[in-house]
DNA sequence: GTGCCATGTGAAA
DNA sequence: TTCACCTGGCACC
């Protein structure tokens, strides 16, 4: 699930497996084989994240940057390497440990400038204790676009994708087809701080987790066809009882992607009217 | 066993 | 606006 708290996860475990470690580095698909030649036999000093970007840190001043997209994998293990299966785009083996990349949207090696202008096109990542809210307030505040919308772009906050987004939103109360400019500061505050809470959650658990134990009991009871599969509150369940309220939770489709919430949790938001 | 759909993004048309 | 990426979980047969 490649949101930003995989991401993150990613990067400690191939820090704690990899870091300081002579690699091997080849791509048995082949096509990051020439990339892949550079940095073999180097040192590989970090693993870092930031938001859903992940970047592979080499001597000499190499890195690789890693973008899962959809549905792209980095597999971790221990032991010793077994015959890779399928499209294995990037293969990273060490003494201890070897790693598999497969799927990945961006796999490249990029200079020290190119690893920068990435990192400036996005937005604060709520998993990163130095971020700077202030920075996606400004852009939320000033923007008509949905805070659906914003929340998703990687520009204006980092590492939140489609399940974080509709389950924040529905935390918060917030219709996900709101402008942005009509978000108040203490409600964008308290969504950013709920970010900031699940998403270490996530990192922690291995998994997106945002329903609150309070709420679990109602959610069987209201649910009660879904049994133990009920995760989430609105994320996947168009057409499916609110758990909290028991209304149908709308599905609609915003860029491309799918969008869930309870209109009667999330009510839409009415302009005052003059007059 | 088969087929559909998805947590995302950038390039091509 | 559509396609490519080409994995893998799950609903359905």
């Amino acid at each position: 699930m490649p949101e930003g708290h995989t991401l993150y996860r990613l990067a400690r475990d191939l820090h704690q497996a990899f870091a300081g470690d002579v690699v091997s580095s080849a791509s048995p698909q082949g096509r990051f084989a020439d990339s892949a030649s550079v940095v073999d036999g180097l040192v590989l000093t970090e693993a870092s994240s930031r938001g859903k970007h992940l970047f592979v840190d080499f001597d000499q001043d190499l890195a690789v940057h890693v973008h899962l997209g959809l549905y792209g994998k980095f597999r971790v293990s221990a032991g010793p390497a077994l015959p890779p299966y399928g499209q294995v785009r990037w293969r990273l083996v060490s003494k201890r440990s070897y790693a598999d990349l497969r799927g990945a949207t961006a796999c490249e090696l990029v200079t020290p400038e190119e690893r920068g202008a990435i990192l400036d096109r996005l937005g604060p990542d709520p998993l990163d204790p130095e971020a700077d809210p202030e920075r996606a307030w400004e852009r939320v505040r000033r923007s008509r676009a949905p805070i659906g919308g914003l929340l998703m772009d990687q520009q204006v906050v980092a590492g939140v994708g489609n399940v974080y987004r509709a389950e924040v939103l529905f935390r918060q109360r917030l219709h996900p087809l709101r402008p942005g400019r009509s978000v108040t500061r203490p409600r964008f505050e308290a969504l950013w701080d709920d970010l900031v809470t699940l998403m270490p959650e996530g990192v922690r658990l291995g998994r997106i987790v945002t329903m609150r134990p309070e709420d679990a009991p109602a959610a069987r009871e209201a649910s009660p066809a879904e049994g133990r599969r009920v995760r989430y509150y609105v994320y996947r369940r168009g057409g499916r009882p609110c758990l909290v309220c028991g209304t149908k939770v709308r599905h609609e489709v915003l860029q491309q992607r799918n969008l869930f919430w309870c209109p009667r949790c999330q009510p839409a938001y009415r302009p005052r009217t003059v007059g």
